[in-house]
RNA sequence: GCAGGUGUUGUGUAGCCUGGUAGCACAAAGGCCUUCCAAGCCUUUAGCCCGGGUUCAAAUCCCGGCACCUGCACCA
């Protein structure tokens, strides 16, 4: 039997759905509908509760309208432009940067430059040597106008930027004590050339993005990798490895302590949203493929029926981020560190002013701005004077017990759509039975905790039903009611967006007050008091179970 | 972005070649019936991706755009 195809699912039932359908759509966009938006939001809330439950994390949400020297500053801005150009013979695509740096031509951003340079050093196809047609421009990030002589503005293409810009509000917070980390949750967008797959490849995405910072010299996260389970992992020697984050971290297979926690934290969080454990990998990035700012990088991948996607990279972005705000913005974004306590003498110059004005009435100003040039002679009247005796010379003593640096930066970047896309393709199963589909994903995940159903819409059933339904709402259960169809078309119904629970209002209940509980995944039935339906949907052994 | 393919009610599809009232199944809504896993019967809602052209007449033929799929390239 096929996999259920999740994009149709998706789309009949209100999960996700291309933007803008009725106009056509736009590649590269998806809404989330009525079921696919609660379940985002519990992915993230969960998510949230995970990071800040570390003790040292602050949450963080800023704009996705971002100024130019911010990502000038990123390295953004020079990759905001890819320089291609086809083969017109046999079709290959080439960037023209690789190409000239091939043959150390010297490469510039500039587009008549580039045309030119392939022109004059009569460079030609490296598969079959055709002519290469006219170099064209992509532009990797959306760019946005903004009031009439401003400059424009650039649509975020990740929201790690917004965090670095202000690690000093933070430092604060944390009164000025590493390590810390900061999350974020938010949009961000890149013009992908070609969008693909649904979820996988978006023009604008949702990211879950965690900064943490660092004293390069104890590069420690605050709890030690967890060793209490193992992960697959693939080095970039080629070799791989079933261990714990904690031993990779021992056995240095990964080098720093706080990515190999990263790892860890990661994974709990991927189990507990309902991935499969034997199906989730880390991989080491090799070196032609890390980021401009990374020098390790560990990709955690899902395995899904398209293959090993990668779901979240956990970079180690060293100091480059904070040292590049420091070189451009000219502001102090370092930390400090306790150093042992020395004395120094240091000479404090100041200017005598009283005996200027004593000296000099009314020539007062230019003896001053004379010295405030730091020339050693000033000329009076025509007379030459020296200015050294002027000033006061004095030795003051300083105590100094800090230092500063940058801190370095390992971020793990979750990307939500991808997660969630795994996440679905993973969990939606088809009984084998009647062919119908059912999402297994655990019930904190799920659009809502359960259903509320009478057995038949008459007999009263309906009006207790709806009673129980109204209480439920009034206790803060997330809880739909639906009397339309047969009851077994109904559990079908909810089956297939992953509501664990069936609640069945029958005729048992007008006698004893007590109704059928159903589950999801086994059928299994139980009765159990009206009271008690919060308690037990929140507290069941059934609780994310799986069969 | 290139090459090839595809686009028909909410979903899956027939019809296109050979132009002439757009059909089926499921879903959904209303009703009858019905005491636990998509039952049955009646009724209803709802569609030719968008724009232009050819034609007496276009879902059908032609052109352009958009979207999706596969491959290539791209993925900072």
């Amino acid at each position: 039997m096929n996999d259920p195809d999740q994009e149709e699912i998706s789309k009949r039932r209100g999960i996700y759905l291309p933007s803008f359908l009725i106009y056509g759509g736009v590649s590269g966009l998806y809404d989330y509908g009525p079921y696919g938006s609660r379940i985002k939001d519990n992915v993230i809330r969960i998510w949230k509760d995970m990071m800040l439950s570390e003790g040292n994390v602050a949450e963080y949400d800023g704009t996705s309208l971002t100024q130019i020297s911010v990502l000038k500053a990123s390295g953004h801005y020079d990759r905001f432009f890819d320089y291609s150009t086809e083969c017109e013979n046999c079709h290959t695509k080439f960037r023209v940067d690789d190409l000239l740096e091939k043959r150390n031509i010297e490469v510039r951003l500039d587009q008549d430059y580039l045309t030119r340079a392939l022109k004059e050093d009569n460079i030609k196809c490296d598969k079959c040597g055709g002519e290469l047609g006219e170099v064209k421009i992509h532009k990797l990030m959306f760019q946005v106008e903004q009031g009439q002589n401003s400059d424009p503005l650039f649509l975020r293409p990740e929201t790690a930027q917004g965090i670095f810009v202000n690690f000093k509000e933070y430092y604060r917070f944390f009164r000025e004590k590493l390590p810390f980390a900061i999350i974020q949750v938010g949009r961000g967008y890149r013009n992908e050339i070609s969008p693909r797959k649904a979820l996988y490849r978006l023009r604008e995405f949702n990211m879950m993005e965690c900064e943490s910072f660092f004293d390069p010299e104890n590069e420690r996260w605050v709890n030690e990798p967890p060793d209490s389970f193992k992960v697959k992992m693939a080095a970039n020697t080629g070799e791989e490895f079933f261990i714990s984050p904690r031993e990779a971290y021992e056995r240095q297979i990964v080098k720093s302590q706080p990515l190999a926690y990263f790892i860890g934290k990661s994974f709990q969080f991927y189990v507990r949203i309902g991935l499969d454990p034997d199906r989730i990998r880390y991989r080491q990035h090799k070196k032609d493929e890390l980021s401009h700012y990374s020098s390790d990088t560990w990709d955690a991948e899902a395995l899904t029926s398209t293959g090993w996607i990668e779901i979240t990279g956990i970079a180690h972005r060293g100091t480059y981020d904070l040292s590049r705000h420091i070189e451009t913005s000219g502001k102090d974004l370092y930390a400090q560190r306790v150093i042992p306590s020395r004395k120094v003498m240091e000479e404090v110059v100041e200017i005598d002013y009283g005996l200027i004005k004593k000296k000099f009435v009314n020539d007062a100003p230019a003896v001053i701005s004379a010295l405030k040039n730091n020339q050693d002679f000033v000329t009076i009247k025509g007379e030459k004077i020296k200015l050294a005796e002027f000033l006061i010379k004095s030795h003051v003593e300083k105590i100094i017990d800090r230092e500063n640096f940058i801190p370095t930066v390992i971020e793990p970047s979750f990307g939500l759509d991808r997660i969630i896309y795994s996440l679905f393709d993973q969990n939606f199963t088809t009984r084998a039975e009647s062919g119908f589909n059912v999402l297994r994903i655990p019930s904190e995940i799920s659009p809502y905790e359960a259903v509320v159903l009478p057995l038949m819409p008459n007999d009263s059933l309906d009006k207790v039903a709806r009673e129980v339904f109204s209480q439920l709402l009034a206790k803060g259960g997330r809880v739909l009611y639906d009397e339309s169809g047969s009851i077994g078309k109904r559990y079908a119904r909810y089956d297939e967006v992953g509501i664990v629970y069936g609640i069945t209002i029958d005729y048992d209940t007008l006698k004893d007050n007590t109704v059928t509980l159903r589950h999801r995944d086994t059928r299994e039935q139980i009765r159990i008091p009206i009271k008690e339906i919060m308690n037990y949907v929140r507290s069941s052994p059934w609780n994310g179970k799986k069969n």
